[in-house]
RNA sequence: GCGCCUGUAGCUCAGUGGAUAGAGCACUGGCCUCCGGAGCCAGGUGCCGCAGGUUCAAAUCCUGCCAGGCGCGCCA
């Protein structure tokens, strides 16, 4: 429409109606009210200026060139302060729904990716304990993450960056250790900073298993480093079921420890050095990043001879690039936003353009009980986990209310309301939708009613309101889609399934789709109408109407079960 | 002190520079002999934090304030 409007206008400077010789790319949207059309455009306006002339009067001129050059409107109408508002022929409307019956699971997507190779890296945490919320909702943007931009036609790989190496890691080891010695009546202290969760215990008790007591006597370096790595192997492995109990999975678990000992840090920061980024001040090592947009330089390799976080993060990052992928992407806390521009740097630093790694922030979820917060300290290791979380409402449940915020503002999840069965729950409402749908369709098979094809379909028939409406916000899907992949804001998706979901209810309330039962024999008298009256108790729907409401519905089940797959949520046969 | 994020209806939040700013929840009252009532309908609410500016047009962009959150380590 955007072209077809662009085309009114240089027609209208040929004909001598208008003066300028470049004009703006005509915007066009919908407009938030039925009664302005179905799309509209505020170019007039723009226009106008550089004609000297009122906009109503521009307006006035697209229109009339409009109305003859493109056969797809159906009337163009003029509105203060300038609006064009264009109502299409309705065989437009029905174009959607051969659309979507033509591309089934693949209606909405796109090539924008161009087979593109992203690096989706998120979750990442310690392995120092097990999931919590925030974990998990890193875990469900990540996952919908990942599907929108396959969706979009990008290659992409999903990694989860093990931090098993660093000081965490040596007070894990130091906690187990000294739980060891206590199971085994021997006096020592858990270290104050050290990790006291109740899953010490299991983790400590794990390591008796495997060791018993032979730990005592082996040297105390050996022992400690013995427990601190069972324990992490141990609680990564419940991470990972955790995460595949929740429907996320990765194609990659990538260890922090390994860029030690393959390297890598070396090799990385060797390169910086070459570049002239590297420098050293004060007995430590420094990645000279303010040279980019960070504040100051930073310390990579400290007086004691240890590599900082950021090294290991810059050969991470470096490794990654290095794999040959176009573009990185990383879910973080917000808490580490300061960190952007350093890992930026290192971006640049290496060549790159720094738009190449992009960080979706994340914020704080904030946990209810009816109303009231869950409080949660970390220190003292008492915290809801993510495998609670989910053995409590469900994955898709948690999934859905993790992705229906932005991902950068804070979010509050209320667990009575999470495994609500009603309206209220919004993660019932558009799975409630679909199983509907398939219900009826069920119902339909039994009673011998065909579905047939778009093609074999009289979609004329569609003229309700509430039909219209509907195949109006399918035709929505691909541009919602668009954004939510542009954006990297799957939230989108959510306010666009619980809108389809309503408008569904809606027209199912207030239309019938299948002829009553009573009803039997076809009734020549309302062939092609539909009489809906009340207070007469008299439902009828002709054939021809059942056919294409059945087909229309049809496409509707499609888009709710490609929303719902794209937040990784399921779209059940029954509830 | 500096930086980033957030400020929109009673609450939780949407809102690619466009028209009279929306949704859900909560509250009140209605609607089931027939395709799933896990549903639908009807009721009202806003100095879009404040003040300037840019623009034909600002919740949206710019500047300055105010409030809340987070960050500002040779921690991770």
């Amino acid at each position: 429409m955007s072209s077809a409007i662009a085309g009114a206008l240089l027609q209208a400077r040929e004909r001598g109606l208008l003066q300028s010789t470049c004009f703006p790319r005509p915007a066009v949207d919908f407009p938030r009210k039925e009664e302005w059309g179905d799309l509209s455009s505020g170019v007039a306006m723009v226009v106008a200026k550089q004609e000297n002339r009122s906009p109503l009067e521009v307006a006035q001129v697209i229109a009339e060139q409009l109305k003859t050059t493109c056969p797809l409107v159906k009337t163009v109408s003029v509105a203060p302060p300038g609006f064009l508002n264009v109502t299409l022929r309705p065989d437009c409307w029905f174009a959607v729904l051969e659309a979507i019956e033509r591309m089934g699971d693949r209606y909405g997507h796109s090539d924008v990716g161009r087979g593109q190779r992203v690096l989706l890296e998120f979750v990442s945490a310690n392995p120092t304990g097990p999931l919590h919320m925030g974990h998990g909702r890193g875990a469900a943007l990540g996952e919908a993450l990942a599907r929108l931009l396959k969706s979009s036609g990008y290659a992409v790989d999903k990694e989860y960056y093990i931090n098993d190496a660093g000081r965490q890691m040596k007070l894990l080891a130091d906690s187990v250790y000294a739980r060891y010695l206590a199971m085994h009546g021997r006096e020592c202290v858990v270290p104050e900073d050290g990790y006291h969760g109740d899953y010490l215990k299991d983790l400590t008790q794990a390591v008796v298993q495997e060791q018993g007591d032979r730990l005592l006597t082996a040297g105390p370096e050996d022992a400690r480093r013995t427990c601190g790595e069972l324990a992490a192997q141990k609680l990564v492995r419940e991470i990972r079921e955790d995460l595949v109990r929740f429907g996320v999975e990765f194609e990659t678990w990538y260890s922090e420890a390994s860029l030690f000992s393959s390297g890598k840090i070396r090799e990385a920061l060797a390169d910086l050095e070459q570049r002239g980024l590297v420098f050293a001040k004060d007995g430590a090592t420094w990645f000279r990043s303010s040279q980019f947009q960070d504040e100051k330089d930073r310390v990579v390799c400290k007086q004691d001879g240890h590599y900082t976080y950021l090294a290991s993060d810059i050969a991470y990052h470096f490794d990654k690039l290095r794999r040959g992928y176009d573009w990185l992407i990383n879910v973080w806390g917000a808490d580490h936003h300061g960190y952007v521009p350093r890992m930026q740097a290192a971006i640049q630093a290496f060549g790159h353009a720094k738009e190449r790694l992009r960080v979706v922030l994340v914020q704080m979820v904030r946990l209810l009980r009816g109303g009231k917060t869950i409080e949660m300290s970390k220190r003292a290791g008492e915290f809801v986990t993510l495998r609670g979380v989910v053995d409590e409402v469900g994955a898709d449940a948690a999934k859905f209310f993790f992705l229906m915020r932005r991902s950068d503002t804070h979010l509050e999840f209320d667990l009575e309301l999470a495994k609500q069965q009603s309206a209220e729950n919004p993660v019932y409402y558009v799975q409630y939708a679909h199983a509907r749908l398939v219900s009826l369709f069920r119902t339909a098979r039994d009673r011998g009613v065909p579905v047939p094809a778009v093609g074999e379909a009289s979609l004329a028939a569609l003229r309700q309101p509430e039909e219209i409406r509907l195949i109006k916000h399918l035709s929505g899907f691909p541009g919602m889609l668009e954004a939510s992949a542009r954006e990297l804001a799957p939230h989108r998706i959510t306010f666009y399934l619980q809108e389809l979901a309503g408008l569904l209810h809606v027209f199912y309330y207030k239309h019938r789709v299948l002829p009553s039962q009573s009803d039997g024999v076809e009734d020549p008298e309302c062939n092609d109408r539909e009489t809906f009256d009340v207070s007469n108790e008299s439902v009828r729907v002709s054939r021809t109407v059942t056919i294409a409401r059945l087909v229309l519905l049809k496409q509707v089940q499609v888009i709710l079960r490609n929303g719902l797959g794209l937040l990784g949520v399921t779209a059940p046969e029954k509830m």
